[in-house]
DNA sequence: TTGTGTTTTACGACCTCC
DNA sequence: GGAGGTCGTAAAACACAA
């Protein structure tokens, strides 16, 4: 099975109790109801290591980029907590556009409230009940006891169902930051459960979606026969997602505060 | 239920930087 | 040479219309 193979290849990549374990006892787990709303969030003080104090959005991170907007207009501040935690019967599965959708202003007063730290999340509280997701933990307990050693592919399902919860904190570091530091990233891997090469490729995929909602966004302007691309001038899609989101060269030789600054000046 | 389109993990190829 | 970047792609998971 590939879960075993990755084992192989990288210890770290599914800690047996997180990926394969029937129940998903994942460690450190924050209770979701923390992160009612997403899109305001600032970074909780347990898991921001960014060496900063948290930033506001309206002050370091600036207004919402535009793009953001592609995610989906945002439904009120007071997105009930349970949509995440899906403690709310008749509620859909978290996706990302529900937890980008949200308003900022809302998370800064749950940051005022004082949100619990990271390490302090209930494991039970990471899936959504309703949400369709569960299938696919039933696969990783039916699969993930055989053994194709050596195969990084097999016939069989290969991939893992990251949890509501690790995706949302990788949403979330993502909102801060599109490129994650060395630190962030083991920080971030450890705390829920992951490999760093999993985080790493969880962000760059989260990027290439970036640019192709950003292309999509641009194509669907110049197809309406607006001069909407006036911001875009004469940029290509590509052209222009290098210049909003630039790959930052050396990023491993900077400090977070760097890479901060970097992101915070576009 | 099923067919189909989209999204999500994961990889390989190739590139740049240190 | 190693690390991390993009790009393209595979295939499972998911959503949804018919």
């Amino acid at each position: 099975m590939y879960v075993s193979s990755l084992l192989e290849k990288e210890p770290s990549m599914y800690p047996g109790s997180a990926r394969a374990s029937n129940n998903l006892p994942v460690q450190n787990f924050v209770s979701a109801p923390a992160y009612s709303d997403y899109m305001g969030y600032h970074p909780v003080p347990a898991l921001d290591t960014h060496g900063q104090p948290a930033p506001a959005w309206g002050s370091h991170y600036g207004p919402q980029r535009e793009d953001w907007s592609a995610y989906g207009p945002g439904p009120s501040s007071a997105v009930p907590a349970a949509h995440i935690n899906g403690s709310s019967p008749g509620q859909g599965s978290y996706s990302s556009a529900d937890y980008s959708s949200l308003h900022p202003t809302a998370a800064a007063a749950a940051a005022a409230a004082g949100l619990p730290p990271v390490d302090t999340i209930n494991a039970q509280q990471q899936i959504s009940p309703n949400s369709q997701r569960h299938n696919s933990y039933e696969w990783m307990r039916k699969t993930v006891q055989t053994n194709t050693a050596g195969k990084t592919r097999t016939k069989e399902k290969y991939r893992v169902v990251y949890t509501d919860h690790q995706r949302l904190e990788l949403e979330k570091e993502f909102h801060c930051n599109r490129y994650i530091t060395i630190r962030r990233k083991s920080e971030l891997a450890a705390n829920l459960g992951l490999s760093e090469r999993q985080v790493k490729i969880w962000f760059q995929n989260r990027r290439a979606k970036e640019r192709k909602m950003i292309k999509k966004k641009i194509s669907q302007f110049d197809g309406s026969g607006g001069s909407a691309q006036s911001d875009s001038g004469s940029l290509s899609p590509n052209e222009l997602s290098n210049s909003l989101f630039p790959p930052p060269h050396g990023i491993n030789g900077l400090q977070p505060n760097d890479i901060h600054q970097v992101m915070v000046s576009e």
